[in-house]
DNA sequence: CGGTATCCACCGGGATACTG
DNA sequence: CAGTATCCCGGTGGATACCG
């Protein structure tokens, strides 16, 4: 065995002094990963990344890539043009992310359908319709 | 490249047939991550992951096990004793998860002070008291 | 094009009280 | 001990309108 035991702080404290608490923060808002993912291809302007996540915001776009700047995870680029242009790409730091979220994301495509397979076992057994 | 390359369909789409969505909606709950992860290093009472996940509720620790418990990833198992008594424990599939888990963690961990002076800097430069 | 500002609906989730 | 039920508040995030 070795790396199937995570080492954190038991009781796991609220505030911020745990990094897994931290990620979380960050991994949470579903946003985030995704844009990291598509970022991690290549540069991409504001509006191919809104029209390459289907069902953001232009809010929650501009929210979350101003999250990821803040977090030096990517970096906003804009060019004095006009039409204006800004272009985002991961920073070296956010580049590091891709590879802990490829192991999710490999983790995810393997186990789905097993996934979703107990969730309808479990639904059709746990909840009878009464009547 | 190799492992720095995500393979996700761009657009992404909004629908449940994306894994790293999916998984999103996982690690989205912290406190799944969380039991997770008390769970990978042994067997817990309901009480005891209480105990041991600061701040969050009876309530949500319910739904969280309950939701492990329909994915599959965890075993709810109750004896008829007095006073009554459940543990809950990590299934084969939720053992498989710890793996990813821990390479998040590990990120987190190693990062985590990056990550901060980042957002320290950032809040410096970027939000100067107007005066 | 690439945002910002405002309004508002929804629901995640805490607090509390009660039960088998 | 291990929950369930209810109430209710606050933040998340969508929709819309406007700006440089």
């Amino acid at each position: 065995m070795s790396a199937t035991h995570l080492n954190v702080p038991v009781p796991v404290p609220a505030d911020g002094d745990c990094a897994i608490r931290d990620i979380c923060e960050f991994v949470g808002n579903k946003w985030s990963v995704l844009v990291v993912i598509l970022l991690g291809q290549r540069v991409y302007r504001f509006n191919e990344l809104h029209r390459s996540i289907e069902g953001i915001s232009q809010r929650m776009l501009t929210l979350t890539l101003r999250k990821l700047a803040r977090d030096g995870l990517v970096t906003r680029t804009p060019y004095a043009t006009v039409p204006p242009r800004v272009d985002y790409q991961l920073t070296d730091l956010g580049r590091t992310l891709l590879e802990p979220l490829t192991a999710l994301n490999t983790w995810a495509e393997t186990h789905q359908s097993v996934i979703r397979a107990a969730r309808r076992h479990h639904d059709a057994t746990e909840t009878p319709s009464g009547s």
